[in-house]
DNA sequence: CTGAAAGCGCTTACAG
DNA sequence: CTGAAAGCGCTTACAG
């Protein structure tokens, strides 16, 4: 391997001369960078960005932590992701705990032992409390939340829940089945504001006279259980002429309504909630309530810089001490960002 | 940042000594260990992989290249190679160039800036001859030729021709369109193996005397671009009786046929091919050739290890030189590695 | 504007 | 079994 020593001997000049000559800092006189470039090119020399890393103590890298990228729902985000990182010099390190089964400590001790700069975290997790908050590195949570410091951003599910409640309302839904998450992340300081979604759309279905019955929609790391579920609601609500869930849950729905007869929109309406390519591929267009994962990407690449600054700021140490220069934050609270969504029409409703 | 220095002092040990506790290397009196635990404990460290990586000039990294994460035909390859990397110890650095519009050049140079270890190339790609042979750093290519040196892995697409045009020839299918890349792959001499399951579908029903059309898909970086492709199928082609494309194609062209209130299977059999989670979801249970993504994924890892080992042994220095040790690797060939597929029988086929 | 020196944090021969 | 020393490849004050 030809390195930068090789370089400023055959140019004749210093280690120093070339590594301004590579980085295009300082001032160097048009004979020596001539020189230099031209041992460069005969020796084809190419800087060992390791060794810049570990002066720097930086790998412009972020993991993103989510259960599995085979889930278009992740695929979506990720991708969003990389490009947003990918404009502002990061690379992107696919964590995925389902796909390894090690869980997220893995990757969290990467985080430590300095393989990457910040970790996006949008897998679902149990640990104490403090268990995020005491790793005291850069660390943005996506539709969770992680504890004091640890900044999230999520969809505006409210305004979600709203758009779903509306539509069923307006066009007289009688008999609501919702689908999500285990029931028991509806405890009150609930880390998941997805809940806030289907709370809002139960909240006014009642108002509204409208029954609303809830099903756990089975994991995310096993699409096909989905199958299964859908032909439950079938089976136990014989009177079901609404169903809202995850795009995939969504897309199965329609397809065990397809098999049953049932014609959608008519005498079954479907609302995926999401917006992933599922939504377009699913043997009709499903409506949809879209997240906007650019916007999404975009709010969690601008924390993770906040919280990547930060740390470098601080000098190394700790980021989040009692010392904050402004008053906009206090520690105690956790910096949500929230993102709109959109309700898009497709064949599936009337 | 508390480094090794920070515990040896507070252990009253050398350097090395501390060294070898963390790495578990070499003899240490159990005194000395508990010593250096105890400090380690104490001070909360942690060791910096980035100061380890660069004196072994490795990161355990592994880039893979392909269009863009969000097809979900990337997302699934993406998840097998994520977990069978990660049971070697290996990261996943993700590299779509769609999602990031800087084609792979830029992951060529981490590649080549000592940021990964090797790269899985399975993104389209113009390049001239030796590019790819030129790097000289680990490369595993998927689906593609890219050159002698490069291994690649790829499914029996053959096979996958085969089955598909067996199972229309026994249906009594009479005019078949063919949905896949851009033609112009198809010359002599072409660096895909995919080819060759559209040509073996063309020979066989063209010796059964079916009917068979052939039309270009559209790129994976834009899936809603295929909708058009699949309605310009029953435009163009008003007798088609049976429709074969990648899962997505499939997906729409069924899309498309209900829309039209064609009956599927009975007047219009629809087989998918890569056999994704798309075929679950697709309205439908997509009848399909599905490839083997966990012993894609293992292949690839494996090629990529036999690289990596390559490199390490020929002490730093270029991998491939002329002075292989056994017999095994004629240097002007292409290894290929050919991983069977399967027949799933679904709801669109008869 | 250029060079000699110290250092990023860890690892590994090599003496003792 | 332990420690002092050199080194991984690059960067950055700091003298000249």
């Amino acid at each position: 391997m030809v390195g930068m020593r090789d370089v400023a001997k055959q140019a004749g000049v210093s280690l120093s001369t070339v590594s301004l000559v590579v980085n295009n800092t300082g001032y160097v006189s048009d004979d020596m960078r001539a020189k230099v470039e031209a041992a460069m090119r005969e020796l084809d020399y190419i800087p060992n960005e390791l060794a810049r890393n570990l002066y720097h103590n930086r790998t412009n890298t972020v993991g993103i932590i989510m259960p599995t990228i085979a889930h278009p729902f992740f695929a979506t985000l990720t991708a969003a992701l990389q490009r947003e990182f990918a404009s502002r010099g990061l690379k992107t390190l696919l964590c995925s705990t389902a796909d390894t089964d090690t869980g997220e400590s893995e990757y969290v001790g990467m985080l430590q032992r300095h393989m990457m700069d910040g970790i996006i975290m949008a897998a679902h997790t149990e640990h104490p409390a403090d268990y995020w908050t005491a790793i005291r590195r850069p660390i943005v949570a996506f539709d969770r939340f992680l504890g004091a410091g640890v900044p999230t951003v999520h969809s505006d599910h409210e305004q979600g829940g709203r758009l779903v409640a509306q539509h069923l309302i307006r066009t007289g839904a009688r008999h609501v089945v919702l689908a999500g998450g285990p029931r028991t992340q509806f405890a009150d300081g609930t880390t998941f504001p997805t809940v806030r979604y289907h709370l809002t759309v139960e909240r006014m279905l009642s108002e509204a006279g409208i029954a609303c019955d809830y099903v756990e929609a089975g994991s995310v790391t096993d699409v096909t259980a989905h199958e299964a579920v859908a032909r439950n609601i079938f089976e136990r609500y014989s009177g079901v002429d609404a169903i809202v869930g995850a795009d995939v849950v969504a897309a199965m729905a329609l397809q065990e309504a397809c098999r049953r007869g049932i014609n959608v929109p008519r005498d079954l309406q479907i609302i995926a909630y999401d917006g992933t390519l599922i939504t377009e591929i699913a043997g009709k267009r499903l409506t949809a309530v879209r997240q906007d994962f650019p916007a999404l990407a975009a709010a969690l690449a601008n924390r993770m810089d906040d919280q990547i600054a930060d740390e470098e700021a601080s000098g190394r140490k700790p980021a989040r001490t009692a010392k904050t220069d402004d008053a906009d934050a206090d520690e105690s609270v956790i910096e949500e960002q929230v993102v709109p969504v959109a309700f898009i029409p497709g064949e599936t409703t009337r």
